[in-house]
RNA sequence: GGGCGAUUAGCUCAGUUUGGUUAGAGCACUAGCUCGACAAGCUAGGGGUCACAGGUUCGAGUCCCGUAUCGCCCA
C-alpha cells in the first residue's frame, strides 16, 4: 500500500525532479531530421537584477507551451540567456561602486569598471538562471547564450559590418537626450518626465540700431537661463493675428464643449488671451516686420549678434510672445535651426559643465551657470520679470538625473527600407500577433520610420567596429586592405576623415602603414544585439545546422512595451540578416499590476518575488496561478501582502506600510523586515516576504489533485494490467473517459491560442468537479468489490494518467512525483491495451492527438476504440447528457437533505416520477445514490406516486420525492416551496409576455421562440409540480 | 494631446468574438459535516438594476455613440 502524506510536499518534489529531467537529457534538443522542430528562445533577462513575478509569468507561458510541444512529438528547443542590458548594468554597478566605495568610474578605468561589471553579470546570471530552474524551466541549458558573449558578439560585428557596407549605417548629429551623470545618451525610451517647481524668466534683448518706432528691446521667457549662451536667433511668428485667431476659436470650440465645471477655467483663459491680443498684437506684428527686414538683436552677456527670425514655433500666445532659438540644446529650437538655416552652439561639456562658448561662465555647472546668468542680466537692466511654474522635466531613468539636450555625433541605422520589411511582415501574417489589437502600435511606430540611434557612450558593451583615420588616402587605405572583402571604408566629409569598418578582427592602430587608426570609443545598444537574439543564438553567421533546422524559430512570448523596442527589430533585423521572419507568432502576455493598479517595481515596495511565493506556495501552484490569470486583457490585479514571519498572518500592503523597513505584525505583535531594511537592528529582524493571495486558488488545486492521485493510488494496490472491453465499461466510466476527451480538445484549443486561463479553468474544473466530485466517489464500491475491482483500477490508472499528462505543462513537478507513484503502482496502464508509461511524464505522448469523432446523443452509442492513440475514448454525447441527469437528480436529493436539516447519518429513501426512457437511463446509477447522498431509490417510472409527507424537486421531466414521513419539518418546506413559486411567477410572467409580444414572434428565428415556448411549458409545469407539493406537505402537515 | 484597455457579487476575475433559457468561478460570508483521498476538504445556501446616460433591435452584460473613473503605452 502507498501511503503519501496528506499534504503535497512541493519542497522535496522540486529538489528531486527538476535534477532528474536535466540528467536524463529531456532539455536537450539536437537537428534531427525525422522530426519536425518546434523552437522558442526566451527574451533574455537583463543581468541587471533578478527575476520578478513579470519574469515568472514571462517564463511559464513560454515552458508550458514548450513542454506541450515537446509531449506532442516536436524537437523543442528552448533557448535560454540573458542580456546584457548595457547602460541599465553600467548605471546599477556604477551606483553601486559610488554608494559602497565611493569610487566613480573615471577613477576605476574602463578596465576596472568593466570586470566589476563582469563579476555582477556572472553572479546575477546564475541567480537568474537559478530562479528559471527553480521554476521549472525546460530550456536547453547547454545552449545558454549572453548578448556579449563571443557567438552573439561575432553575429554582433556582422551585422554592423554588412549594415555599414550597404549604407544603412552612418554617422551624424543628433540632439540626444545626454545624461550628464553616466555622460552618455540616453535613448527618448530610458526618459522619463516628472514635474518640477521651476521658473519663467523674461529677459530682454537689445536690438541693434532699431528704426524709429521700434521697439528697443525684445523680451523672452525661458525656463532655462543658462542656454541663452547658446541662443542663436530669436523668432516671432510669422502672422501672429492668424495664430491668436486660431488659439482663441480652439479655446471657443473648448469653452462651448466642456462640462460646466470646466468652463470658469476655459473662459479665464479666453479672457487673458484677449486681453493679450489687445495689448501685444501691435508690437508683434511690429516684430513680424522688422525680421523681415534682417533686423539683428544683441545677445546680452556674450555680446553676439543674433537675427530676429519669423518662424511658427514661436507662439504669440504664450509666454513674451517671442522665443529664444539655442538650436544646440532644446529639440523645438533644434527643427528651426535646421528650417532657418541657423548656426548650432553647443555650450555643454559631456560632463555638465559649460564650455568654451560659454564665455565667462565655462567650467561651471548647470545650475551655477544659471545663478550667474540670471544675476548678471539683472545688474544690466534686462532681466523684465520671473514667474513660479511648473516645469515638465525630463529624467534619466538610469541616473535619475535631470536630462540635457545636447547636439552630438552618433551612429544611426537607416530606417527607411528595414521598417518597412517589418511592416510588411506582420500586414502579410508571416509574423502573427496576439492579440492582434496589438499590430496597430507596431506599425504605428515603425511607420514613423525614424532611424534608430544605436551608439552609446559606455564602456559597457559590443565596441563599434569603426576606426577612424584623418591621414591617410583613399589609395593608401586600397594598398593596405587589398584582398580583403571584411574591411570596408567610407568618407566623412563632416570631419575629413575615413571611417574603416571591419567585420571580424580588431584592426590595429598602424593597419594602415604610415598611419595611425583611432577606434571609435563608443558601444552599441543593447537592442542592437537583442535584434539578433533569434538568430545569433542559433550561431548565425555561420551556416550551422542548428541555424538550418531551428530558424525560424516558432514563437516569441513577450510583453508589450518592448514590441516596438525589441519585437520589431528583431523582426527586421532577422530579415535582413537571415532574409527569414524570426518567429511566425509573438504572442504578448498581460501586465502584473498591484492590488492599486500600479505596476510592480521594488522602487515601489511593492514588487513580488517569485521565490517568496514558490517557498510559500510551490512552483507548481506559481506556474498554475499565473497561467489562470492570462486571460486577453492587458493588465492583471495583484493585491500583495506582507507575511508575518513569526505567525504567518497575511498583512495587507498599503501605499503607506510598503515603503517602511519594520512592521509590527498586528496578530503577534512581533517585528518584521522588508526590502527596505537598512539600519542594523532592521535587518536582524527576520524577513516577512511579499505574497499574494491570488496563488491560494492554484496551491489549493494542487492539493486536490495530490489528495485524489494519493487516493488513486491507495487504490491500486493489486493493480493487474489487461485489455478492457468496451461492453465493460459503466456508465461512470464511459462518462469521464468522453468528458476527457472533450476536455483534451479544449484545451488543445486553448492553448493553440494561448488562451492560457481558459485551459487552466478547464482542468481545473474538470478535475476537481467531475474527476473528484464525481468519478472518484462513484469508484468507491467497485474498489471494494472484488469482481469489479480490477477494471475499475484500470480505467482509474488510465484517467489518472491522462490528466497528469494534460496538467504536466502547467503543474510539472507534482505530476511528475505523482506519475512515477504511478510507475510503482500500475507501470502498465491505458484503454484499451495496458502499454507501458514512459519514465517521465514529461516525454509522454500528449493525449488525444487524434481525438475522436463526435457521438451524438440521438445516435446509438458505440465507443470508438483508436489503436493509435491509446488515451483516448471518443466523447460519446449521449452518455454525457445521460450523466447530467443523474447529477440532477443527485443534486436534488442533496438539496433536500440539506433544506430539511436531516441528519447525515440518516439514510433517505427517494422516487423520480419520469417517463420510462429516463428511468432506463437512470436505473444503472442507482448504487451510487447511496455512497453520493445517503439515499435509496425506491421507485422510477411514470407511475411513481407521491408519499404522503414528502420533499419534493421538480426538475425538467422529472420529479424526484423524498419520503420523510415523520421527520419532514412541515415549515421549512412550505417556506421553500412558496419562495420557488414566487421566482417561478416572475419567469413564468416574463416568458408570457415575451411570447405575446408579437414583434419577437413574427422576427425572432423560430428556432428561438421554439426554445422560449419549450421553457414557458417547462416552467409551468414545474409551477404545477411545485404548486401541488406545496398543498400536500400543507395537507399532510394539518393532519 | 494621441493610442490601447478596464469598469460584472464585499475582493480578484470569467463570460462580450458570432446579441437569444434564470449572468458564472475562486476567495470571503451563512448553515451543516472528521463517512478511511483531501478542513488547503465535503454538502447546501445567501449575495449582482453587468460604471453612468443615450441609441440600434422583437430582444443588449454582449453591438453603436457619448460621459465619468482608473490603468498602460506613445508624444
Amino acid at each position: 500500500m502507498t501511503e503519501l502524506p496528506k499534504h503535497y510536499d512541493h519542497k522535496a518534489a522540486e529538489a528531486q525532479w527538476y535534477p532528474f529531467w536535466e540528467q536524463k537529457g529531456f532539455f536537450h534538443s539536437e537537428p534531427r531530421d525525422n522530426r519536425q522542430p518546434y523552437t522558442i528562445v526566451i527574451p533574455p533577462p537583463n543581468v541587471t537584477g533578478a527575476l520578478h513575478l513579470g519574469h515568472a509569468l514571462n517564463n511559464t507561458l513560454q515552458d508550458i507551451i514548450i513542454r506541450q510541444k515537446r509531449m506532442q512529438g516536436f524537437e523543442t528547443l528552448w533557448v535560454p540567456g540573458t542580456d546584457h542590458a548595457g547602460i541599465a548594468t553600467q548605471a546599477v554597478v556604477e551606483r553601486r561602486l559610488l554608494a559602497e566605495e565611493k569610487l566613480s568610474r573615471h577613477e576605476l578605468g574602463p578596465k576596472g569598471l568593466v570586470t566589476r561589471i563582469w563579476q555582477w553579470k556572472e553572479s546575477y546570471e546564475t541567480r537568474i538562471l537559478g530562479q528559471l530552474k527553480r521554476m521549472g524551466c525546460s530550456c536547453d541549458w547547454q545552449r545558454t547564450r549572453f548578448t556579449l558573449d563571443p557567438i552573439c558578439a561575432r553575429a554582433v560585428r556582422h551585422t554592423f559590418f554588412s549594415l555599414f557596407r550597404e549604407g544603412l549605417v552612418y554617422r551624424g548629429k543628433r540632439l540626444v537626450n545626454w545624461d550628464t551623470m553616466l555622460r552618455t545618451a540616453v535613448s527618448d525610451d530610458e526618459v522619463f518626465h516628472e514635474p518640477v517647481a521651476g521658473h519663467f524668466w523674461y529677459f530682454r534683448y537689445p536690438v541693434i540700431d532699431p528704426r524709429p518706432g521700434e521697439p528697443t528691446h525684445v523680451t523672452i521667457a525661458t525656463t532655462r537661463p543658462e542656454t541663452m549662451l547658446g541662443d542663436t536667433a530669436v523668432a516671432v511668428h510669422p502672422d501672429p493675428a492668424a495664430a491668436l485667431d486660431g488659439a482663441e476659436a480652439d479655446l471657443r470650440a473648448r469653452l462651448a464643449a466642456a462640462p460646466s465645471k470646466f468652463k470658469p477655467e476655459i473662459q479665464a483663459e479666453l479672457d487673458a488671451l484677449v486681453e493679450r491680443r489687445a495689448t501685444m498684437l501691435d508690437e508683434l506684428i511690429l516684430l513680424r516686420d522688422m525680421a523681415a527686414d534682417g533686423r539683428m538683436l544683441l545677445l546680452p552677456l556674450v555680446d553676439r549678434r543674433i537675427p530676429l527670425v519669423a518662424d511658427v514655433w514661436a507662439k504669440p500666445e504664450m509666454g513674451a510672445g517671442c522665443v529664444k532659438i539655442t538650436p544646440a540644446h532644446d529639440p523645438n529650437d533644434y527643427e528651426v535651426g535646421l528650417r532657418q538655416n541657423l548656426p548650432m552652439i553647443n555650450i555643454l561639456n559631456l560632463d555638465g559643465t559649460l564650455n568654451e562658448n560659454a564665455a565667462a561662465y565655462q567650467g561651471q555647472d548647470v545650475l551655477t551657470a544659471r545663478e550667474n546668468v540670471v544675476a548678471d542680466l539683472d545688474k544690466l537692466g534686462l532681466l523684465a520679470r520671473v514667474e513660479d511654474r511648473e516645469i515638465d522635466l525630463a529624467h534619466s531613468d538610469r541616473s535619475k538625473t535631470p536630462i540635457e539636450p545636447l547636439l552630438t555625433d552618433q551612429w544611426f541605422v537607416k530606417m527607411e527600407n528595414l521598417a518597412q520589411t517589418a511592416i510588411d511582415a506582420v500586414r502579410d501574417h508571416r509574423v502573427k500577433i496576439t492579440p492582434q489589437r496589438y499590430e496597430k502600435g507596431y506599425f504605428d511606430w515603425l511607420s514613423e520610420k525614424r532611424d534608430w540611434p544605436i551608439s552609446r557612450q559606455l564602456w559597457w558593451g559590443h565596441r563599434i567596429p569603426i576606426w577612424y583615420c584623418k591621414t591617410a588616402s583613399e589609395a593608401d587605405l586600397s594598398r593596405a586592405f587589398a584582398g580583403r572583402n571584411d574591411v570596408v571604408w567610407r568618407r566623412d566629409d563632416e570631419y575629413g576623415q575615413w571611417l574603416i569598418c571591419a567585420q571580424e578582427d580588431d584592426l590595429t592602430d598602424d593597419a594602415v602603414p604610415g598611419h595611425t587608426l583611432v577606434r571609435e570609443d563608443d558601444v552599441l545598444d543593447t537592442w542592437f544585439s537583442s535584434a539578433l537574439w533569434p538568430h545569433s543564438t542559433l550561431g548565425w553567421p555561420e551556416k550551422t545546422k542548428e541555424l538550418e533546422y531551428y530558424y525560424p524559430t516558432n514563437l516569441l512570448i513577450t510583453s508589450r512595451d518592448i514590441i516596438t523596442l525589441w519585437v520589431a527589430r528583431m523582426v527586421l533585423a532577422g530579415l535582413h540578416n537571415v532574409g527569414k521572419v524570426p518567429f511566425s507568432d509573438v504572442f504578448i502576455h498581460p501586465k502584473i499590476l498591484d492590488g492599486y493598479g500600479e505596476g510592480m517595481s521594488k522602487t515601489k515596495g511593492n514588487g513580488v518575488d517569485p521565490i517568496d511565493i514558490m517557498e510559500k506556495f510551490g512552483a507548481d501552484s506559481l506556474r498554475f496561478g499565473l497561467a489562470y490569470l492570462t486571460t486577453e486583457t492587458q493588465d492583471v490585479r495583484m493585491p500583495v501582502e506582507f507575511e508575518c514571519p513569526h505567525c504567518g498572518k497575511l498583512i495587507e500592503q498599503t501605499k503607506e506600510n510598503r515603503v517602511r523597513p519594520r512592521l509590527d505584525c498586528p496578530a503577534c505583535g512581533r517585528a518584521f523586515s522588508t526590502q527596505w531594511a537598512e539600519k542594523p537592528e532592521d535587518r536582524e529582524l527576520a524577513r516577512g516576504s511579499v505574497v499574494s493571495d491570488r496563488f491560494e486558488l492554484a496551491r489549493n488545486f494542487c492539493n486536490k489533485l495530490w489528495n485524489a492521485s494519493r487516493f488513486a493510488l491507495m487504490n491500486l494496490e493489486g493493480f493487474t494490467p489487461g485489455e478492457v472491453a468496451e461492453d465493460e465499461l459503466t456508465v461512470g466510466d464511459r462518462w469521464i473517459l468522453s468528458r476527457l476527451a472533450t476536455v483534451t480538445e479544449q484545451v488543445d484549443a486553448a492553448l493553440a491560442e494561448f488562451r492560457y486561463a481558459d485551459a487552466a479553468r478547464t482542468l481545473y474544473g474538470f478535475t476537481w468537479d467531475e474527476f473528484c466530485s464525481f468519478y472518484l466517489e462513484m469508484i468507491k464500491t467497485r474498489l471494494q468489490d472484488d469482481a469489479a475491482r480490477p477494471l475499475a483500477q484500470r480505467v482509474l490508472a488510465h484517467v489518472l494518467d491522462v490528466i497528469l499528462r494534460l496538467l504536466h505543462p502547467m503543474i510539472p513537478f507534482l505530476t511528475e512525483e505523482v506519475w512515477q507513484q504511478l510507475a510503482q503502482a500500475a507501470p502498465r496502464r491505458g484503454i484499451p491495451k495496458a502499454e507501458t508509461a514512459a519514465d517521465s511524464v514529461m516525454i509522454a505522448p500528449w493525449p488525444g492527438k487524434k481525438a475522436g469523432r463526435v457521438i451524438h446523443a440521438s445516435a446509438e452509442s458505440k465507443l470508438d476504440f483508436d489503436q493509435e492513440a491509446a488515451s483516448v475514448i471518443t466523447r460519446d454525447e449521449r452518455i454525457e447528457s445521460q450523466f447530467r441527469l443523474f447529477q440532477e437528480v443527485l443534486a436534488a436529493v442533496r438539496d433536500i437533505r440539506s433544506r430539511q436539516n436531516v441528519p447525515p447519518k440518516k439514510r433517505l429513501e427517494f422516487a423520480v416520477r419520469c417517463d420510462e426512457p429516463t428511468a432506463e437511463l437512470l436505473r444503472p446509477m442507482e448504487d451510487h445514490f447511496e455512497s453520493m447522498a445517503g439515499a435509496r431509490p425506491i421507485g422510477w417510472g411514470p407511475n411513481v406516486a407521491r408519499p404522503v409527507l414528502a420533499a419534493n424537486v421538480a426538475l425538467s421531466g422529472m420529479e424526484v420525492f423524498v419520503d420523510l414521513a415523520e421527520l419532514i419539518d412541515v415549515e421549512a418546506e412550505q417556506s421553500k416551496k412558496r419562495q420557488e413559486l414566487d421566482k417561478l411567477d416572475q419567469l413564468i410572467a416574463a416568458k408570457r409576455k415575451k411570447l405575446e409580444n408579437e414583434n419577437f414572434t413574427n422576427r425572432a428565428p423560430a428556432e428561438v421562440v421554439k426554445k422560449e415556448r419549450d421553457s414557458l411549458a417547462e416552467m409551468e409545469e414545474k409551477r404545477a409540480a411545485t404548486a401541488e407539493a406545496l398543498e400536500a406537505v400543507t395537507r399532510a402537515g394539518k393532519a
